[in-house]
RNA sequence: GGGCGAAUAGCUCAGCGGUUCAGAGCGCCUGCCUUACACGCAGGAAGUCGGGGGUUCGAAUCCCUCUUCGCCCACCA
């Protein structure tokens, strides 16, 4: 009698928050007290995030590889936390006030940020309670934000280690900026971005030249009221008489140089180009080498400003407002030569997409070559790896041409920068403490306004939040980590930092493996985001399909650092499958359930020769699956072992073993016994691999198998052993016969059109004597799959029917009296005879190929050559039936 | 301008040198509510593996090239 009532359906909401809750109780993900660890630190959300599918991937992977090992015995530990994100939660709190009309200077630097910290302590932790409800197996209770204080310790230790090593320096150059943010950015943080834009050719005049004027070609026509020059290439003939002239700056009206600078590439545009060093790079350097004069002449929210060089008309105008209007006037005055379509790079802010201004500013730089070597050395030498492999060459050109790192953010929401500055004697330096007088002169001091890149704080994220500079025992013992889960988008503002970071300041690699998925797209392949609007909510899913199925579209629907490319239009094709995979979990596991006594004889008290044949068969090929599952998890190859598992549980176990077992469970007898137990076995094997990927309803299910404990929990049950030693081919290839027979007469059922109800009767001619017996023994199997009324073998008297032929020979003949029809019944028999003919006539001229039997490895041509007798055979046993069909 | 990736069934993707290798899921067609499951069962149809060339006894699978998409990097304004 049945132990449990379920439900035909499995309802994830019904169970998943219980579950979760009870392996929280447990202390689940805690990671155990003995064993090697394994760990893998959580890219840490932005504080103010709430789960997108992009995050949804990358932690359903580490959850499955944490489980994966947690299961292995390993004292696996997940770290989660949170990053504060600097920018972008200075801007969401922005925008908050600003629903009040106000801005952050309304408020002043310390109002503002209480401001963001209430935001913070108000909605920090909704990310993470988001990632529970996926199943996210984390330890909570070492739980890390960056603006922790002990957290920011270790920031300010890095700071001030660094600056003792003279490795941070302040910068006086053009970096970007942004000026919606109001703040400087890293290179990494301005993305190029490709567009159609527009080439400017415009006159400067030239009083004594020649000519008179001279055209340089910008796309940035606004940035000309800042020129101190206009260069050209000094081997530029064109342009050798005008050197050393000085031209006319049109509008502002000032003289400026002509001059000859390396930098300038004769072949683009005119030849001549404006030098702009307060707001260009290249220009900037130009500047230096000649001592130009380096006027800034936009405010810092881009609008232009300057008290001689921008006339009234201009002043104040936001820079692209002006540039059409520069253009204007340079078109009234005759001085706008052409303007030529032209595709280039603009930057754009990573955190709000205007288009980042190059500004001419103070910044706090490190020095990163020196951090680089270290870096680069461990890739090289395979400390690291990435996975996939390809990412190194992005890795290795990155770090090989490292520029140095604009840490300082003109913003108040981060770690303030420690460097202080005595307002008498002008001494600077970093501290670790804050200072109460310079320590020179005893005079007031100063702290640095800004502060540090968010990502000057997540770089260290893997020691840091095991207590680093303390020499913790967390540190001791989960320090190195081991594998890095990201998608590629922040390896150069991440990863590649974290790994400078943990050679710099632990003197070891930070992990010993990065592995990269891709990116969540549409069907269009678009990146979802927001502001596109193809955007889907893991949450959404988890509400329409439960957990697990999110967790299986997400680890079955990408191979190896692919892209997952998602349907946001069609959520029932994107995530049914999970939820249909769980739903025949939870059936065949409703099945076995109400099958198994209590107690289940364990599988090793039968004699393994003496089970019968599919018992055996489906043993193997749980062992099989075993063993591949955890090769494919150890490659993170994810989806292989999702799918492999699936292949398992329904392709064998359902369609295949639980049918064939019906009928002796159904007997209730000695031979329900060792179905009982294969099928508890399997099951339970077939539950633990499944667990990682979706834990709900394997736990679920694993619950309720006879023998459990009370506290027993599948989260923490040892994963499978793979037993090498059990692999059987030739025990597969048995069945398989059993289960072509089965087909063969599915198939001739259906061609005639035989209602399922009625029962057939079949003969089976078996090719050898072996494959006789263990038809002979699986009659019962083969008569209830394919619904027969009669199995004999051999020799029966002929009578109508159909016929099917296998690989080896073996035939199996169906009684259709009545029903035949021996016109079809020909075609369809010369139809697989032509095939077979066919494909005999290939593998014969390959045999008769000299240069293949002379070069292929002896192994493969023999197999090809048992492969030409077995088709002999069977093409044999065709012809017999078609003459004995009497068909032409 | 460099570098990388992708192109296989209507859709999303596996397979990456040799077992009937041309596959899976979804979709489609034909039967079935066969007492675990219609989120299911059984049986089917469906692709000259982007084009061309080459290497090899043998190529979706390796090499070259072209085409089309996508990504990353780069101070020619």
């Amino acid at each position: 009698m049945p132990r449990f009532e379920l439900s035909s359906q499995y309802d994830p909401h019904a169970v998943e928050r219980p579950l979760y809750e009870r392996w929280l109780d447990a202390g689940a993900f805690t990671p155990r007290a003995d064993g090697k660890p394994y760990v893998i630190v959580m890219p840490p959300p932005n504080v103010t995030a709430v789960l997108h599918m992009g995050q949804g991937l990358d932690m359903v992977t580490q959850d499955v590889l944490i489980r994966f090992e947690r299961m292995r015995g390993r004292a696996a530990l997940w770290l989660p936390g949170t990053d504060h994100a600097g920018i972008a939660t200075q801007n969401v709190v922005e925008r908050l006030i600003a629903k009040e009309g106000k801005t952050r200077f309304d408020l002043g630097r310390e109002q503002f940020v209480e401001r963001v910290w209430a935001f913070v302590r108000e909605t920090g932790t909704t990310i993470l309670e988001q990632l529970k409800i996926i199943g996210a197996s984390c330890d909570w209770s070492r739980r890390r934000f960056t603006l922790d204080p002990e957290y920011s310790r270790a920031v300010r230790e890095v700071f001030v280690r660094l600056w003792e090593d003279k490795l941070i320096y302040r910068g006086h150059r053009v970096i970007h900026w942004c000026p919606r943010c109001l703040t400087s950015l890293s290179d990494e943080e301005a993305e190029s971005e490709e567009i159609d834009g527009k080439l400017y050719y415009i006159r400067y005049p030239v009083k004594e030249g020649r000519k008179p004027y001279i055209t340089v070609a910008t796309t940035r026509p606004e940035t000309l009221l800042g020129d101190t020059a206009v260069a050209v290439n000094p081997n530029d003939e064109r342009y050798r008489a005008f050197v050393g002239k000085v031209a006319r700056l049109p509008i502002v009206d000032i003289p400026i140089p002509i001059l000859a600078d390396q930098a300038v590439v004769p072949e683009f545009g005119t030849g001549a180009v404006k030098v702009t060093p307060a707001h260009d790079a290249t220009d900037f350097e130009i500047g230096l080498r000649h001592k130009l004069e380096m006027p800034l002449v936009m405010t810092e929210d881009g609008r232009m400003e300057h008290p001689t060089r921008v006339p009234k008309a201009l002043a104040d105008l936001d820079r692209f407002d002006a540039r059409e209007k520069i253009v204007d006037i340079l078109k009234e005055r005759g001085l706008l030569e052409k303007v030529e379509p032209y595709r280039h790079v603009v930057r754009r802010c990573y955190r709000c997409d205007s288009v980042v201004e190059p500004r001419l500013s103070d910044q706090w730089f490190v020095k990163m070559k020196p951090l680089a070597e270290p870096a680069l050395e461990a890739y090289r030498s395979g400390e690291i790896r990435l996975v996939p492999e390809r990412w190194g060459a992005t890795y290795q050109h990155w770090m090989e041409n490292i520029r140095d790192w604009n840490i300082s953010r003109q913003l108040w929401w981060g770690h303030r920068i420690p460097v202080f500055t005595c307002v008498k004697c002008d001494h600077e330096w970093a501290a670790r403490e804050d200072p109460a007088a310079c320590p020179k002169c005893g005079g007031p001091v100063q702290q640095d306004p800004d502060v540090l890149d968010t990502w000057f704080s997540s770089w260290l994220w893997p020691f840091a939040t095991l207590g680093w500079p303390q020499e913790t025992p967390d540190l001791q013992r989960f320090y190195p980590g081991h594998t890095l889960v990201t998608g590629p988008d922040i390896l150069f503002f991440w990863v590649a930092r974290m790994i400078m970071a943990g050679y710099r300041f632990l003197k070891d690699e930070p992990f010993e493996t990065v592995y990269m998925h891709g990116i969540v797209r549409d069907t269009q392949h678009r990146k979802m985001s927001k502001s596109l609007g193809n955007g889907i909510d893991p949450l959404d899913v988890v509400r329409l399909y439960g957990a697990d199925a999110l967790r299986w579209t997400a680890i079955a629907g990408v191979s190896l650092g692919s892209d997952l490319i998602l349907d946001p239009k069609d959520l029932e094709t994107t995530f049914a499958p999970g939820r249909n995979f769980a739903n025949k979990l939870w059936n065949i596991g409703r099945f076995i359930l109400s099958q198994l006594p209590e107690p289940v004889q364990p599988v090793e008290s039968f004699e393994w020769s003496e089970l019968p044949l599919a018992d055996r068969w489906i043993l193997m090929r749980a062992n099989e699956a075993v063993g591949a599952v955890t090769a494919s998890m150890e490659q993170f190859r994810l989806d292989e072992a999702a799918k492999r598992c699936y292949e398992f549980v329904w392709g064998d176990l359902a369609d295949w073993y639980v049918e064939a077992v019906k009928p002796r469970l159904a007997s209730r007898g000695s031979d329900a016994a060792a179905a009982q137990a294969v099928l508890a076995q399997c099951f339970d094997a077939a539950l633990r691999l499944l667990h990682p990927v979706v834990p709900f309803i394997t736990e679920e299910l694993w619950q309720k198998l006879p023998g459990r404990a009370a506290n027993e929990l599948l989260a923490v049950a040892p994963w499978p052993a793979f037993q090498p030693d059990c692999v059987d081919a030739e025990l597969d290839l048995q069945f398989l016969r059993v289960k072509q027979v089965v087909e063969g007469i599915r198939s001739i059922r259906a061609q005639y059109n035989v209602p399922p109800k009625t029962r057939l009767r079949a003969r089976i001619t078996a090719r050898g004597r072996d494959q006789r017996k263990v038809f002979e023994a699986e009659r019962e199997t083969i008569q209830r799959l394919a619904q027969l009324e009669d199995l004999s073998f051999d020799g029966g008297a002929k009578r109508v029917g159909a016929y099917a032929v296998f690989g080896d020979g073996s035939e199996v003949f169906v009684a259709l009296e009545g029903a035949i029809d021996v016109q079809h019944e020909c075609r369809r028999l010369s139809g697989e005879l032509t095939r077979l003919e066919q494909q005999l006539e290939r593998l014969a001229a390959k045999l008769t190929n000299q240069q293949f039997v002379a070069r292929a490895p002896a192994e493969v041509v023999a197999g090809e050559r048992e492969k030409e007798r077995a088709w002999r055979d069977q093409r044999q046993a065709l012809a017999d039936k078609l003459k004995s069909l009497g068909c032409s």
